[in-house]
DNA sequence: CGACAACCTTCTGA
DNA sequence: ATCAGAAGGTTGT
């Protein structure tokens, strides 16, 4: 995808401990304080706000509308951009340049910005394709699938860096991808109660099928090219 | 370093 | 109809 760093900071900054449809809505808020683009097919469009805009959201404001405690992450992260050397966007994209593990590190002195969600950014606007998110989904798909005995277990933060190396380990440097695969096969809005034969689902038609899961759905190394 | 509660709000599944 | 639990986690103790 190749995000704008700060549409993707911002955006997965609501995402935390969050569903996709509050976390879509929460987006359109923000971007409500981005100029107004114009109107094409039912939709409005609008400019991404700036950091600067949105350091200037009150905390309060961002509560009213939904945003939950996420509302002092967004005002915090803006401002604490504000302050990184050379500026918020340049330095999100000065990070392009770095090792995947000192961009993490840098992106988690946000507030609010934590190994999962600094992987997401990492992967989707900083050119980053081995990182690896692990959330509650891919944690489980990893002890299913890949790591049988860490089952029961808590996901501390040690053993996420384990599930994100044992993903690069299968699926080689474009292992955050084969991550994204597999985490949207797991989300709940792909599956359905009955059904059983993971024929793909009519396009066009709603008819919704279960994958039947007895392997990883994607076996092997993705390939170059 | 690991475990655990708290955190806003909405949706889902039983 | 109702309600505990989950939802693309992070933070503080």
């Amino acid at each position: 995808m190749r995000q704008d760093p700060v549409e993707c900071v911002f955006q997965f900054l609501c995402s935390s401990n969050n569903n996709i449809k509050r976390i879509e809505k929460m987006v359109s808020v923000l971007e409500s304080y981005g100029s107004h683009l114009g109107s094409a097919g039912g939709f409005e469009f609008y400019q991404f706000p700036s950091i600067e805009r949105l350091a200037s959201i009150a905390e309060t404001e961002l509560r009213q509308a939904g945003f939950g405690y996420r509302a002092k992450y967004v005002v915090g992260t803006a401002k604490a951009l504000q302050g990184k050397p050379g500026g918020g966007e340049k330095w999100l994209s000065s990070l392009r340049q770095m090792e995947l593990g000192a961009v993490i590190d840098a992106l988690c002195t946000l507030p609010g910005v934590g190994p999962k969600v600094a992987a997401c950014i990492a992967l989707f606007s900083l050119d980053q394709h081995h990182a690896v998110p692990v959330d509650t989904h891919v944690w489980k798909i990893a002890t299913r699938y890949l790591m049988p005995e860490l089952g029961g277990m808590s996901l501390t933060p040690k053993l996420c860096n384990r599930v994100a190396e044992a993903f690069v380990a299968k699926y080689g440097k474009y292992a955050g991808w084969a991550q994204n695969v597999l985490f949207i096969g797991e989300l709940s809005s792909q599956k359905v109660p009955s059904a059983v034969d993971g024929t793909a689902p009519h396009a066009g038609k709603a008819v919704k099928r279960k994958r039947v899961k007895k392997d990883l759905p994607i076996s092997g190394g993705i390939e170059e090219k």
